[in-house]
DNA sequence: ATCCTTATTGATAATGTATTTCATTATCAT
DNA sequence: ATGATAATGAAATACATTATCAATAAGGAT
């Protein structure tokens, strides 16, 4: 719930308004570790918020999309879902069954990513590296 | 050039029937290094085949890849081109710019995809990498 | 508290992309 | 050549996303 007010506080620094649409769909995205589509935003955001349009849910996604709170996520069958942002860079595993998203860190490609690059003239601006699976519960 | 008789050949071995429109787009895709989107694959294929219509594209692009000859390709932007496919497992580089791919190998993942999933429960069915960026003539 | 500017909203329309349907055409084994 | 049927393209449809715009609401100024 914290991390909330966090959003709201930050929406607001960079010129945004606080309203209810935006307060339900923050708190939605804020406290979700599941990857959600714009509906299925749209449907559970209209609990909190019934008026919500879901023209309302893209440009809000969006507008959280550009403040780094939220990412668009990709996935073997298609990809537009939103997740909220990891801290700094980590890497994302995904479960194909029900959405449920895990972001971790440790790895280190940077050396293996720095040969790739040398090797093809290539400028390296960012890369992914994402599990697909099953969750404990969906297996 | 050899690539396009090679494709030909295995969707006929595979019951399906040479046509005109399907050598166009597989002399397309056979021979471009470059992620082509559905809509970009019909006005290339256009110049060789002037009736093709969008419709047969997507189905071919579909056959292609129920074959292996052709895979989606996922951009942080969109997630809907096609690209020839890969060698066994590889892992893919995309230049931002024009969409020209490379693939390349040598990483090994293996263990530390062990680790993250003995620790979180996932059963892993499959994972990405794949570097972002720009190619020498775009940057 | 009230007013005022303007960001935000939601209904609607427009766009663009992907899929389904179906009569016509083309392929290829015979 | 012929015929069974796979494949095609046009049209219709479905679906996701974006643009338009009048009405509303947020929040600073008063």
């Amino acid at each position: 719930m914290a991390d909330t007010e966090r959003w709201l506080e930050l929406l607001e620094e960079k010129g945004g308004r606080i309203t209810g649409p935006r307060r339900a769909i923050v708190e939605l995205m804020a406290n979700s570790d599941r990857a959600l589509s714009p509906v299925h935003v749209f449907d559970l955001a209209r609990a909190k918020y019934p008026k919500m349009g879901l023209v309302t849910v893209y440009r809000t996604l969006e507008f959280l999309s550009e403040l780094g709170l939220v990412e668009r996520v990709h996935q073997p069958d298609g990809c537009h879902m939103y997740l909220r942002a990891a801290n700094g860079h980590e890497h994302l595993m995904i479960c194909s069954g029900c959405g449920k998203a895990v972001y971790f860190s440790g790895d280190d490609l940077s050396a293996f990513i720095e040969k790739i690059s040398k090797e093809s003239g290539f400028l390296i601006q960012s890369h992914w590296l994402q599990l697909h699976g099953l969750c404990k519960e969906c297996h």
